[in-house]
Parts: C-alpha cells; structure tokens; sequence
DNA sequence: CAAGATTATTTGACCCTTCAAACATTAGCA
DNA sequence: TGCTAATGTTTGAAGGGTCAAATAATCTTG
C-alpha cells in the first residue's frame, strides 16, 4: 500500500465525505461544494479522481462512499481537526469561529507527536484546577479577549495580572498607610501571592511589597490590563 | 494598498529571501533553491513573479532585494514561524527538526490572535517555576519522549504522573501498613496532591489513598510512567 | 584575456485545482 | 405519467507551481 503525501485538498475532501456520510442524506456533490466553498463542477473532477486514487467509491449521481482505505484516511484527519480544535477553544479560550478555520487550516501539518503533546497540555492544565483557574484569568486579559478591561476589587484580580488602581474606599489609618506605599488611583499594581486560605495578600505596588487583609483588599478597586506581570 | 492573500508558496519564498538577504553572499537563486528543496528553474519562474507582484526587486542574474511591501509580509511571516517554533520547542519540548517542519507548514494558517495566545501561554507556563516544573516532568513522561522510565524516589514523581513501584525501603512499621495498602512492587502509584512545604504528600495506590512523609515517600523507589494518571 | 566551469534563465511540458457555460440526469409535483 | 425545477456532469480554459533540457550569462583560473 503506498503511502504518499496526500494534497491538503484532498484532505479536505474525505474528511468533508466523512463527515456528510453521518448525515441521513450521505455524501453529495451540492452538500459537499457548500461545506468546502467550492463550485459543483468542482467537486464532480474531485470524486472523480479520488475514486480512482482508490479512496471513494462514486460514481455519477450517486452518494459518496469512502473505500476503508478512504475512511482511515479521513478519521485520521478528523481527528486532527478535533484535536486542534479543541486546544484553540477549551486551552486557548479562542472563539468557535477561529479555532474552527485555524483548525482546519493546521490540521495538514501537525504531525502525531505533536498533537499528542499538545492533547497532553491541554489535560495538564485541567488537572491542576487551580492553575487552570489562573490560567483563565490571564486568558481572559489577553488581546481579543473580551470584555477586556474588567474590573473588580483587587482580592479578585488574580495573582501574576497587573491592574490599574480606580479607588481606594478604606478607613483613614489604613489609607494613610496605603497613600505613603504609592497605592493612589492610576498606579499599576499586582497580586504577588495569596495565602493558602485566601488571606493574607501580598500585592506589589511601584516596586513596593505589601501585605494587606482580604477584606481590606476587596476595597480597593481596580481594572485588569492585559498581559502577564 | 491590495489586501490579497498570499499563497504559502509565496509566504516561504518571502521568508527565505528575508533570511538569506542577511547573509554575505545575499539572496541568489540558488540558495532560495536549495532553501526550499526546487529547482532553480522553478525559482527563476518565482522571482519574476514576485517582481511583477511589486514584493521583490529583482532583474536577471542580480541578487533579490525586497521591496518595502514585501519586506513587510516576510517579516510578518518570520514572526509567525518563530513563535511557533519556540512553542514547539519550548513549551512542548519537540525536537528542534520536528519543530521546524512543523512550524513551517503551520505558519501560513495561524492568526495574530492565536500566535498571541500561544505565547502568552508559554509565558505563563514560565512565570511559574514550580508549576512549569511539574509541566516539564509530565512532558518527560510523555510519548516520543526519551529516556521514557526516569527513576526516582516517590516524592519526586510529579502530581499526575503514574509510576510503577520498584522497591519499598522503609522501616518495619510502614512497611506493614504500607504492605496493607498495596504497595508492593510492580503496582502503580500516583502522587495526588503535595501540601504547600512538599510534606505531607497525598500518595494513590490501587483506589485507596494515603498520606505519608516526604522523607518516607523518599525510599519509596519509582520507575516514572508515560501519560497522565 | 580566453576557455571551461559554474550558475541562472528560458522554454515547453505536466499536474492540480478551480471556474463558467453548456449539457445531462434526477426528483418532485400536477 | 410526464413536465419542470433542482441537481450534477462535461468541457474548455485558466493560474499556480513544478521539472528537465536547452540555452545564456557570469565567474574562475591558467
Ligand atoms: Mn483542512
Ligand atoms: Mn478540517
Ligand atoms: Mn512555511
Ligand atoms: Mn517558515
């Protein structure tokens, strides 16, 4: 059985028939150009010469069927794509749209080690929830994320974020201490560390570290920016 | 300005200008050639054209020299494959040629925004010694990875890594309770969770669960498992 | 400087993918 | 059952990318 390279066209093609073979109306040519923008005429010269590559069973009229050849073919691909798709959505947070034509678009290229790793990260980060859970938040400060600029009290602006100080709403001593520390509205500050119960927080203002209680800290108000510290 | 996409054939010949252009000797067509594995001929036929298209400078015999516009796309192009390589190589540790093909291929399929996701994970990953620790030891364990059976006492197995127990070398009192539990050589054994100072550690054998000192899990010897628990 | 060697281009051809237009078949409905 | 609309195929043409062989320019060296 040679084995050579197929054309990410052809690609394309059986893993579309595989697709459209789950469907109760099967495989055909009008469904098959729609799904891959293409003219019918197009993809009648396709079947053709993918029935004779020994990949489709087709002929004129008919319903498209992979030979298992074909079929290994295209469940390889597939599950490229799923792969791929999957890390641009759930690991990534990109939208459905994005990862769907990205996905589409790499899934020629990513050899099976590589997708394995990548599979691999993706599970590595779930099962750490914890760091999944900071992960997501510095996800969600990145570009074209949105909405991009949220804003909470600075216990919820999670470790390794930097945000920007809106107001300070906390008793005089403390603000006294606060204002001599540089924490004002404007400045940038960060969450360095939180203690394993949440409390204390050491945050980090104008190269300044400081400690603060949590309930002291959900006073402070302030507006997540994008990128890591 | 024209928004047209370009061809991946005509992304690689930009790239590979870009980089032979800061060499000595200057973009010739034989390099390009050689670079991207055609004949001359057929990068004669590609230099014309890319002249024509107003990306390159280029008359017959000369050296190639890119046109401000095309300078700009073979940036672009540049910038996209080395984020991904460093990824591939970095992130999910793949070998440099895998990486290389890799990136190469993928290159002309990703977006902006996902080249900034990705970059921005490999950060985070960075930034977090201890968690991109625990990242690089799954990593090691996984396929294509070698040497595949690192050994190691239990309190190195990384959370979330499966081991095989090798030997118990513990006094006579843990021992039995340990014997009780299962832990007998040959079994699999999992670390669940670590507490903050790395004592006690929450250890998995065949379903039960048990918690032991670090300094005991130490003369537990383990041979590391590839994949995930 | 004048071969001869090296490097590059031109030419003619091929394959792949695509389209529009003309033609053929099939399906759905009266 | 037959007619029309919907669907699919054939044909002819184009563009992109590639090669081998023939041809041309440039470089190197005695
Ligand atoms: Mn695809
Ligand atoms: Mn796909
Ligand atoms: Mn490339
Ligand atoms: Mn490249």
């Amino acid at each position: 059985m040679k084995i050579e390279r197929l054309s990410a066209k052809v690609e394309d093609y059986l893993e579309t028939i595989l697709r459209l073979s789950e469907t109760p109306r099967g495989a055909r040519t009008g469904d098959i150009a729609a799904a891959l923008n293409v003219q019918p005429s197009t993809v009648s010269a396709a079947l053709k010469s993918l029935t004779e590559q020994g990949l489709l069973n087709y002929e004129p009229y008919g319903v498209a069927e992979l030979t298992p050849k074909g079929r290994h073919v295209a469940e390889e691909i597939a599950g490229r794509h799923v792969g791929l798709l999957r890390f641009f959505t759930d690991t990534l947070g990109l939208t459905p749209e994005e990862s769907e034509v990205t996905a589409c678009g790499m899934e020629h290229d990513v050899t099976p080690l590589v997708l394995d790793r990548i599979a691999l990260l993706g599970e590595f980060l779930r099962s750490h929830p914890e760091l999944n859970e900071k992960w997501r938040a510095v996800r969600s400060t990145a570009k074209g994320e949105r909405p991009p600029g949220v804003e909470s009290g600075l216990d919820e602006l999670p470790p390794g974020v930097r945000g920007v100080v809106l107001s300070v709403d906390v008793g005089a001593a403390l603000r006294k201490r606060l204002v001599e520390m540089g924490v004002t509205p404007g400045v940038l500050i960060a969450v360095e560390r939180v203690a394993p119960l949440g409390d204390p927080i050491a945050v980090e203002v104008r190269g300044y570290r400081l400690s603060m209680r949590k309930a002291e800290a959900a006073k402070i108000r302030v507006k997540w920016r994008p990128g890591l510290i």
